[in-house]
DNA sequence: ACTATATAGTTTGATATAGAACTAATGGAG
DNA sequence: CTCCATTAGTTCTATATCAAACTATATAGT
């Protein structure tokens, strides 16, 4: 391959990248109830997952979004009441989210929603093929990642 | 697998994807001179590549963003004179879209400034496995498409 | 030909996000 | 102990995007 073929193949998998991000973050937005966004699930999700008591700061790195961003979020979820927001204990910059019931039941309630859509998507899609690609995908993150 | 499992799978692969996507397109937008975005380049891009003379409609159902989305972007790219945009000769609902000479060189020089990061990336990636996901990717995105 | 439906593009309002400038607290170097 | 660099979070501004309502034109069915 010569250079300007790579640059083509690299330029055409990050636009294909970038419209499938786009389609299945709208798909998804569309199917979660009450106006919530992906990002706001993503971080009940994340919570739920690894246990509450994250710090903001960790929670925006898990997400590689901006400090300013992760703000905005945890206000719209402390503002529903799904989250609550508490001082650091050893830390008196820091903060500590945790989830309520409410938050919990809502993420609950959410996956309900997006069940179905996932599980078209496990019928029409090969699953090995995807789980054969998430290391690749995991690596090409890290280098991008590394290079901020 | 089971179903769960399926599901988790799913789940991992679109958070992989879109900080992928997220990491990649604010990298771009650094990189990009005199404050244009991705989408901005992305499309001078797709002139470029499948020449110019497009309708709006065409080109946002290539990038799979809304019409108003579109009307923004074009707008944008209008009024730093990168491109024209002329009335379509045999639909007055329509329109076309040129390139201007100050949007072709626009092009030349933005590739230039892309170029060192997507040659880094090619060094550092295994391009070989991203002509190998490429495929896969393009049938994942085209699932997405038709459910929409 | 007339009318109803569909299509292309615009406008408006809401929201997610980045980036930069800011505040407050921490922690290390001298 | 004091001062400076670092870190956590907030605020502010700009912009990208979606969704829905809207306008104008085109097309199909009767």
């Amino acid at each position: 391959m010569n250079t300007d073929e790579k640059r083509k193949l690299t330029f055409q998998f990050f636009n294909e990248i970038g419209i499938i991000q786009q389609l299945s973050t709208t798909a998804l937005n569309r199917m979660l109830p009450d106006g919530l966004h992906v990002s706001h699930f993503a971080i009940l999700n994340h919570l739920i997952r690894l246990g509450d008591g994250k710090t903001p700061q960790s929670i925006s790195d898990a997400f590689q979004v901006t400090k300013g961003t992760m703000t905005h979020t945890l206000g719209a979820l402390s503002k529903r009441n799904l989250i609550a927001i508490q001082p650091h204990p050893s830390d008196g910059r820091s903060k500590l989210v945790f989830l309520t019931d409410a938050g919990r039941s809502f993420h609950s309630q959410a996956i309900e929603s997006l069940n179905p859509f996932v599980d078209q998507l496990c019928r029409e899609t090969d699953l090995d093929v995807m789980e054969e690609m998430l290391p690749h995908l995991q690596a090409i993150r890290a280098i991008l990642d590394k290079n901020r």
